[in-house]
DNA sequence: AAAATGATCAAG
DNA sequence: TTGATCATTTTA
């Protein structure tokens, strides 16, 4: 019953697709199994006017040029020496806009904690290797659950996590979650 | 409050 | 080549 979703999805601003991410499904095949997640909270990445983004002022580096491509694909980068974190491109070539994945709730073959964008990636077997997929492949891709298995998110905003260099685009509300989860990472206190 | 831990990037 | 930084997490 799982579809995946279509590029015409991707294709708008992270904004908008981010709070539309919630309770669709994650998935990433691996040793045979389908590890799956139904996604809870979601950060909205809108460069190059956006000061938080990878992709702030421009910027394009070998490791975030994947932001500069075609919606629809992953951009999986490694921080603080011990994370990985994945995203999801959106718009169109030439406009560097992603959705971080920050919460899952587990539904498949998934061990360990997926409430943080780092924890989740460990507990999907996402890694670098894993950069640039096409989200409309048979290996990495995320699914609409399908009518009878959706739950419709309670969705709220607030500002985004661990951005505090972005100077006032830190106050952007682009971070969204289902509050009907208890799988939404817990906010740091400032 | 601060450590863990290493890729990444801009500067030199 | 180097040093600062980092879209995190855990422990205290």
């Amino acid at each position: 019953m799982a579809r995946k979703l279509p590029l015409k999805f991707y294709a708008r601003d992270a904004a908008v697709v981010a709070p539309e991410l919630l309770g669709m499904l994650l998935v990433h095949h691996v040793g045979g199994q389908a590890r799956v997640g139904r996604i809870v909270e979601t950060e909205a990445y809108q460069g190059p006017e956006d000061q938080a983004a990878h992709s702030a002022g421009g910027r394009r580096t070998p490791r975030n040029e994947i932001m500069y491509g075609p919606a629809g694909h992953s951009y999986v980068y490694f921080v603080y020496g011990l994370f990985h974190c994945v995203n999801v491109i959106t718009q169109r070539v030439g406009i560097p806009h992603g959705v971080l994945i920050r919460a899952l709730e587990p539904v498949s073959n998934l061990e360990g904690k997926t409430s943080g964008p780092g924890l989740l990636c460990r507990a999907m077997g996402i890694d670098r290797s894993h950069n640039g997929l096409n989200l409309r492949g048979d290996q990495l891709y995320i699914a609409h659950p399908g009518r009878k298995h959706y739950r419709t998110p309670e969705v709220h905003s607030t500002p985004r996590i661990g951005v505090d260099y972005a100077g006032t685009w830190v106050s952007m509300p682009w971070r969204f979650f289902d509050t009907a989860s208890s799988c939404v990472s817990k906010a740091p206190k400032r």
